[in-house]
DNA sequence: GTTAATTATTGTATTTTTTACAATATATTC
DNA sequence: GAATATATTGTAAAAAATACAATAATTAAC
């Protein structure tokens, strides 16, 4: 390498997960508890420096394993923040991801620096170090973007859900409300959400019908032109 | 800076920025011809190493504003590209950027170590270094998306357009066909497209009425819960 | 100045989708 | 079996999307 490039090659990058999980409460975000400087003994998004030698991808994914021990989840890369001060140490790159997760299929395991893996309930968020609190904010505001355009809802529903589940997922991500004969049509309808034949138990009146979601066949939709749209 | 952070300072940063144009030939893409190391001589997307002292998205502007002289124009962050092996002189990371611009309305001022800068039809992109070509794709597919959703496509037409330009413009990056009075009727329900009062000139047929984007009309709707949606 | 050529502009009937709205069904608990 | 709680379902009206072709305005050619 030319000497001339030196001077370039003095950056780090790092990797901010906002893991989203859901549960009857309404949407949770994931946060570890910080066991090293910079910022030791704050709450923050689960995120560090990555090593020059892995894939970035890669890397998001290691990392999010590294603190909490998540693994195999969905994670879509969605932006890259890069404030010439947002980092006490030098300048940082983070490229923030998002991810989705079913709080009761997982296990937190914080480990590496992360004393701590909590989930905090979205309207409960504390401040947090670093531009945290902006990543966060455009995590949320993708999310309710994404959700009503691609079917990622499911990722943080229980693999056999009912539909009622579903609206109140929905109406709590969008901050909206549907009416409920319109929401079961316009979903069913899609063909995408099949019956398990199974039922709800240890519920104390009439129980729902528990529904899945059926990949392949919403991968066949789209093939033909189907846009799934809330 | 603890001694166990060093480390992690050796990577650069890039940026590439994918600028789409539009005219009456379809979309084209801006490339500039290298003059310096590394893929000296090649045709690549206009982008560099970003220097230390810069917020990224200023960087942004910075290295298309060097490169080609554009300024001023519609950016947008699309995604951060971070192989370990794609950069020959290190490990560099890039974030990729789109923009749209009115062809006809800039000239191209090529600087720096770009010996030139060019339009190149979206059908005849030549084999580009580094990821670009992974990158221009993924952008093309932005592109697509986004269209749809915001009323972008205007930033790639002249500030008067005929509402056959528009739909030739839709019609181009959509890759498909739509009907003349319904693609007419529906753009004007949408009502934030105006009638300059202005027809065209110099054509050899009868005139076609110039119209405008009136983003303030479009902002109120958004407000009122409007979606754009072709 | 009439005709040919070229593109611009417009309306309506049909189909599909969205919306608004409330009564009945199925389970548990007491 | 009565009370309680949530699940499930249909229909009519309104709105939006679709399919489809004749007329209008200009220039060029004669």
């Amino acid at each position: 390498m030319d000497k001339y490039f030196e001077s370039y090659f003095k950056a780090a990058v790092s990797v901010d997960n906002v893991v989203f999980g859901f549960d009857h409460t309404g949407l949770k975000v994931l946060l570890i508890y910080r066991g090293a400087d910079p910022y030791r003994n704050c709450w923050a998004l689960p995120g560090d420096l990555i090593s020059l030698d892995t894939n970035l991808s890669d890397s998001a994914e290691k990392v999010l394993q590294d603190l909490t021990g998540l693994d195999q989840i969905y994670m879509e890369q969605i932006h890259t923040f890069g404030k010439v001060d947002r980092h006490p140490y030098g300048r940082v790159f983070t490229v923030a991801y998002f991810a989705l997760i079913k709080i009761e299929d997982y296990h937190l395991y914080p480990s590496s620096w992360a004393e701590e893996a909590a989930w905090f309930p979205i309207g409960e968020i504390p401040d947090l170090p670093f531009d945290h609190n902006e990543i966060l904010a455009y995590a949320k505001d993708q999310l309710k973007t994404k959700i009503r355009r691609q079917p990622i809802g499911f990722e943080l529903l229980p693999k056999h859900f009912t539909l009622t589940e579903l609206q109140t997922l929905y109406e709590s991500i969008l901050e909206t409300e549907f009416d409920v004969r319109n929401f079961r049509k316009k979903i069913l309808s899609m063909d995408f959400i099949t019956d398990t034949g199974l039922k709800q138990t240890s519920v104390t009146h009439r129980p729902a019908k528990l529904f899945k979601y059926n990949a392949k066949k919403y991968n066949n939709l789209i093939n033909t032109g189907f846009a799934f749209d809330l």
